[in-house]
DNA sequence: AATGAATGAGAGTTCATTCAT
DNA sequence: AATGAATGAACTCTCATTCAT
């Protein structure tokens, strides 16, 4: 097997027994890893539409304009587009969740970065985050996607751990239950992308602000 | 088309939104009226385990210890076997809420009302939440199931009232946008359905309890 | 998954995790065995003269006169079928090599009638022979055909016996090596299902005495 | 077609049947002719290994660490590569089988020979003969290989002459039949490829003096 | 001499549904 | 009320081959 692009930009498991020389010296690959993200970023906003199950391999074939078993020249598999789609959501959204824990600050300022950041990833991973609410389900039972539960236990770790910071500090009511509390903020946050329009009245940032309002203070006016 | 019990348990379309549960008066038809019921919770605890895409009607039949052509003597299409169980979830959550609104009371009491019913529909209609969550967006391409999007709205227009009122009398904080605050409320508690365990340390009450203290007055300690 | 015509024929290693009856009272699924023997015979004809890779599932139920996806009514795969064609042929000749080392006899009679077993099979079991000279080479790389393999060197260690108790007993020479006279013993006979036509100057039997008269005596004329 | 190697190194069709070594006798293309049969070396190899049909354009690229288009290259087809590898063995076997019977000597004598001649073809032509075991059921119902058919026919009248000749001169049984001898002889020097190891216990020529052996005397001890 | 993108035909398989019995 | 056989359309994926660069 060659160095062609459809190695899935992630580290195979697996060895390769074949034999079989690895090249490619210039840049040419610049070019077939446009195509590729092209056809990537076609078949995210088919799955978004209408789901990773419902979309089928010729539904993004066609809407790329060309036919169905010529996108296995770029990719092993339709799971494996949907897995670069959402690997790149989740490493993104890792290395921001690390940025602001390294930024610092009491727990309310550290909580409020991590809804900020939930909500500013709502457009560039619009794809990643549909699939994510609508089809896990059906994703998860592939050995494949393991990575996807372990990433989520290491994000809910650190939510955690700053609400139990912010508990100890006073900062934060002690009658709420710190695991409860982070899966309903993530649950609450992710699953707007359902409804969630950038170009309605608030956009992302404000969609962040009006839940932090809520989320520390309650909808309650008090005195 | 016979004369068995194949009419879905529905006579008209635009009996729909009506709510209330239907009943059949007479004679042996309450036998296959049960098996009906039977097959339909199996169907659902499926479609709730790995989602209606996900589960053939073989699955289903199987369940049964039945033979896949036999379940189209029961209903006339997959898409009927879902619609019977989540037509039953609207109904009884519609007549809840209609029954809560009369009950009356301030703003924050209607609402913590609502709240609670939505929690306590988390068991006895799992599959129905767990579809919803899960497979709406494939569902809502058939017209099929328009009516669904109407009882939402219908829902969401009751909340929403609450919401305003509890402004309007100075209960609740004016910097919120209601139609935004009803969707984030709605859709924290139904997508608890994906992790609820209701032999866990909380029940659905205590789920009801917990989120009702965060969301009038936050997460934060106010001196 | 109920007890259909689907099993195979042969017991499963993994076990049924999923609910469902088993049943079936009568006689009825003497019927669907037969409409299955049917099926596999006709494919047995096409895997003889085509070979297994080269016979497409839609070739068979052509030749059925259903459409391709009917067939797996009746099979779970294109696997299973040779799978029960290779069953059937194996389990005769196991229990006619058993019964032959039962009847006894000095090595050279036991050693003709093995010879004459594998003859006899050559045009009951034509294609399940052409499958395993053609195919086997690339049906063995599926683990499920192991059991293939285990049956042959059961056999082989069968005939190498009788051949060293000929070579101690002074009946057969002592400069032939058993294993390598047994292999070629073994794929000589096989090889003529190639070019054996039963209707031809000597059928199964004639083939068999001509055979064994060279094999124990050379094709030199002894004085 | 460009004026490369393409033409698959066989001048006619109707040259085929003569044999001999094609040679190229003057520039820059033996260093194209060179990369060629290099090329259907490893070509030859998977073919062995997993046979004609299984093997794919692209694990043979993939081996020579080249993309499956630059096959086309050299070759115009998957079917010019295997038949390349099939002429020259055919080519080498008929020179020397022509080569033995001009040495002349008795029937027996000759008949040794062209076993042993067989025999010694297993380890150089390995894979041709491999792919004429396991895929010429296959490959024969391509008009392109009918000139391997008509080879096979011009071998077995010459083996069948010595037989006769044999049994005229009184050195071989009468009752046996010489077609039929022959067949059997084939097959069992041929299919050997399928387990002989040359690292074995006995190399080419040890399996041609054993079989020899059995082949004129039988297995039986004669007094 | 090779790449990289694509074709086009066809592979095995799945599945909701129908219907005579 | 159920069986068992079949349909027909669609599915994901494979692969020999082509061709502009």
């Amino acid at each position: 097997m060659t160095t062609t692009s459809k190695d899935n930009g992630r580290q195979r498991a697996d060895a390769r027994t074949t034999g079989g020389a690895r090249r490619r010296a210039k840049g040419s690959s610049t070019l077939a890893s446009e195509r590729r993200e092209h056809l990537v970023k076609l078949a995210a906003e088919l799955f978004a539409q209408k789901g990773y199950q419902a979309t089928t391999v010729r539904n993004i074939a066609d809407e790329a304009g060309i036919l169905s078993g010529s996108l296995y020249h770029h990719f092993d598999s339709k799971e494996s587009i949907v897995d670069e789609i959402l690997t790149s959501f989740f490493d993104e959204l890792a290395a921001a969740n690390q940025a602001a824990l390294a930024r610092g600050g009491d727990p309310r300022e550290v909580l409020s970065d991590l809804v900020r950041i939930c909500f500013s990833t709502l457009v560039p991973h619009r794809a990643a985050i549909m699939v994510l609410q609508n089809d896990w389900n059906y994703l998860k039972q592939f050995e494949r996607f393991d990575y996807l539960a372990k990433a989520e236990a290491d994000t809910e770790r650190l939510w955690v751990d700053q609400i139990k910071r912010g508990q100890e500090t006073g900062l934060f009511r002690d009658d709420i239950d710190p695991k409860l509390t982070y899966r309903m903020i993530r649950d609450t946050i992710w699953v707007t992308v359902r409804w969630f329009q950038p170009e309605g009245r608030l956009d992302a940032d404000g969609l962040a602000d009006h839940y932090i309002k809520v989320l520390f203070d309650g909808i309650s006016l008090h005195r």
